[in-house]
RNA sequence: GGCGGUGUAGCUCAGUGGUAGAGCAUGCGGCUCAUAACCGCAGUGUCCCCGGUUCAAAUCCGGGCACCGCUACCA
């Protein structure tokens, strides 16, 4: 029998929640909740991976035992999936004891089987850091952060994955689908081609104090990935409920970011095959949002927060932007201009206005009732629609299986353009005024009907909005989360129920609000308006010195909340700038980025500290980001 | 350096051996039920460059350039 169990990675419960989190829970729930209208049942695990270093530290930090500081992080996961409307069966935590006891026991088993050793490694390891590296990786002794390095000789486990690579090598190229886009199938493959090493799989606890203990030496914890991985088959009883573990097992879909590739198409499968598992059918690894040509991270400080704009903008409209506006497998930009335009275009103008023009008219002419037909009274107008909207359907379900959930919108959106057609060719407000009764009240239900279906294909990606659509047109209880077989017929909308016009699904962005507030600094022709109060001539503008400049130093100023006492590189010479940047960004946050100032500002002394400049930032409410240059620039250069 | 990917309208992208497509943005027209909305019409492109195969290539082949990813860093 058909099932669906899909996986998201696992969070490291120390990070703070960013869009790309936002955004693989938020695929993972679509493709759920459209298994679910496909009437098959499904298993959605996400989850925290809680050992670690970070953990500790942030533990140690805040003077309690580490397994609080992940209760109390844990939940920011939580919370948001739930503001997200994430639907996931299931949400283990790498702490919890179904899965620490199960990964003792693989180890145990493993360790007993030979497929796990001990050897001794030596190495050049940076204490700073906690990490060893190579010979090559040296740069003039030190690591390539800069940090000294000492030669030490350790004792760690290893998995003999090494005896596994041509067997995995054979199994890729026997099983197309194993892992996707196509791309990452080649990706992995490559790095096949070298000869692949054992897996380090412990730390000893004197260095890593915060994971799984090894059954077979007190000594050691399990090393991140021979723990976290496990969690896809912990979750659903490997070793401990046969039942529930056979009927999920093998997960039909990994969801994960281009970033952890290796870890799940090679150390992974590796892993299983040892234990004796089963593969998982799909490894499918997304893209990321970039914002300007750059990842979306914490590191870069352009991360834009997804609860902030589902808070803004609703969480449905989030979750539609996201899944429409990025090619599965490939990267998309993120942007607020972007946001707009596909908000409008598709929700506001086509979805919202469909639904709000088409039920005022049930509501001012039919009574609030949904109408009853008369096929005497179809057309084939009514043939053409009802054929349009039912492709979409089929269309929505093939886009589904191949991944392409976004070419499966796009037929959908499609569908309501048809609608939006329709209602004008028919008229019914014309209808209305020459007393056609009969005609009217057909051409309202078929409207109608069109909005049932699509907003029943539209339900998985926004089910808030759709919900209160479907509501609107007269269904309820059970009624509401749709049904692949009540979406494929024609008809089902059932004729004197109360309908009702929501008040307005989707209010439009005002772009010119938008457009004002988005470009601020950014160039516009001035000539147009040149006699526009508030603009300043190209003259004016060039008279203000703008260069980039490279941040060398930074520290706080003493006294100052808001102030960061900066030395930056101007290429042809230094400069001290003061900047009320402290809420928004550590020093250690700016050093080395590339920044954009004011060069020619008269200098002034800001709390006792000369400031020979202005550095940009875009300012909202309290939110600050710093003004960067996108690409490789030289100090100095200007801007304009 | 090796491997892989991408390069198509202002923007985001689809597509295919046979007269170049969609959405958005733009212009004009229509309608007035509706969220300054909707509907219709209109464009614009050396389909990265050079060469080859072919009756015919943007689509296949070879070479090049640019950007991105993975990987390796050789003397």
């Amino acid at each position: 029998m058909e099932r669906f169990y899909i996986t998201t990675p696992i969070y490291y419960v120390n990070d703070r929640p960013h869009i790309g989190h936002a955004y693989a829970t938020i695929l993972a729930d679509v493709l759920a909740r459209y298994h679910r209208l496909l009437g098959i049942p499904v298993h959605f695990l996400t989850g925290t991976d809680e050992h670690g270093q970070k953990v500790w530290e942030a533990a140690q930090l805040a003077g309690i035992p580490p397994q609080a500081q992940c209760d109390r992080t844990v939940v920011r996961f939580q919370q948001l999936w739930e503001q997200l409307a994430i639907t996931h069966d299931d949400f283990i935590r790498t702490t919890e004891p179904r899965h620490t006891a199960v990964v003792q026991e693989i180890l145990a088993e493993l360790h007993e089987r030979d497929e796990i050793y001990s050897a001794e490694y030596e190495g050049w390891y940076s204490v700073s850091e906690e990490r060893f590296y190579t010979e090559k990786e040296l740069v003039d002794g030190r690591s390539p952060e800069g940090k000294p390095v000492q030669r030490i000789r350790e004792t760690n486990y290893f998995f003999r994955m090494s005896r596994y690579q041509q067997w995995l090598i054979d199994y890729i190229e026997s099983h197309p689908e194993f892992i996707q886009p196509e791309q990452r199938r080649n990706e992995t493959l490559g790095f096949l081609r070298q000869p692949l090493g054992d897996l380090c799989i412990s730390r000893p606890r004197s260095r890593m104090p915060w994971g799984i203990e090894l059954p077979f030496d007190r000594d050691y914890v399990c090393y991140v990935w021979f723990d976290a991985l496990v969690n896809y088959i912990s979750a659903v009883g490997y070793r401990r409920d046969e039942e529930t573990f056979r009927r999920w097992w093998p997960a039909d879909c990994h969801l994960i970011g281009k970033d952890i590739l290796t870890t799940h198409t090679v150390y992974w499968p590796t892993m299983l095959h040892a234990m004796g598992l089963e593969m998982p059918r799909t490894i499918f690894a997304h893209g990321w949002w970039l914002s300007g040509g750059s990842k979306m991270s914490k590191s870069t400080g352009n991360v834009t927060d997804p609860i902030e704009m589902a808070d803004r903008h609703g969480v449905d409209a989030l979750r539609y932007y996201l899944m429409a506006d990025m090619t599965l497998g490939q990267d998309a930009v993120f942007t607020e201009e972007g946001f707009a335009l596909r908000y409008n275009a598709d929700l506001a103008n086509d979805l919202g206005n469909l639904a709000s023009r088409v039920l005022r008219l049930v509501e001012r002419h039919r009574d609030g009732r949904i109408p009853h037909p008369d096929e005497t009274a179809a057309g084939p107008a009514e043939e053409t629609l009802r054929r349009a909207v039912l492709a979409a359907v089929g269309e929505m379900e093939r886009r589904l299986r191949a991944m392409q959930i976004d070419r499966g919108l796009a037929a959908v959106i499609g569908a309501v353009r048809e609608t939006n057609r329709y209602v004008d060719q028919s008229a019914p407000w014309t209808l209305a005024k020459e007393g056609a009764t009969t005609r009217l009240a057909t051409v309202l239900y078929h409207a109608c009907e069109a909005l049932r279906i699509v907003s029943g294909l539209l339900f998985p990606v926004m089910p808030g909005k759709m919900a209160e659509l479907r509501a609107s047109l007269g269904l309820t209880g059970e009624e509401i989360a749709p049904r692949l077989e009540r979406l494929r017929v024609w008809g089902e909308l059932e004729p004197g129920r109360p309908a009702s016009a929501p008040p307005s699904l989707f209010p439009r962005i005002d772009r010119r609000a938008h457009d004002t507030a988005a470009r601020g600094a950014a160039r516009r022709p001035a000539a147009k308006k040149a006699k526009t109060e508030g603009l300043i001539s190209f003259q004016e503008f060039s008279r203000l010195a703008l260069r980039t400049a490279r941040v060398l130093e930074a520290e706080p100023v003493a006294g100052a909340d808001r102030l960061l006492k900066l030395t930056v590189d101007l290429g042809d010479e230094r400069r001290q700038i003061v900047a009320g940047i402290a809420p928004a960004y550590a020093p250690d946050d700016l050093v080395g980025r590339t920044v954009v100032v004011v060069a020619n500002l008269e200098p002034a002394t800001i709390r006792g500290v000369r400031s020979e400049g202005m550095l940009l930032a875009a300012r909202q409410g309290d939110r600050l980001g710093i003004v960067t240059v996108a690409g490789d620039v030289a100090p100095g250069s200007a801007v304009g």
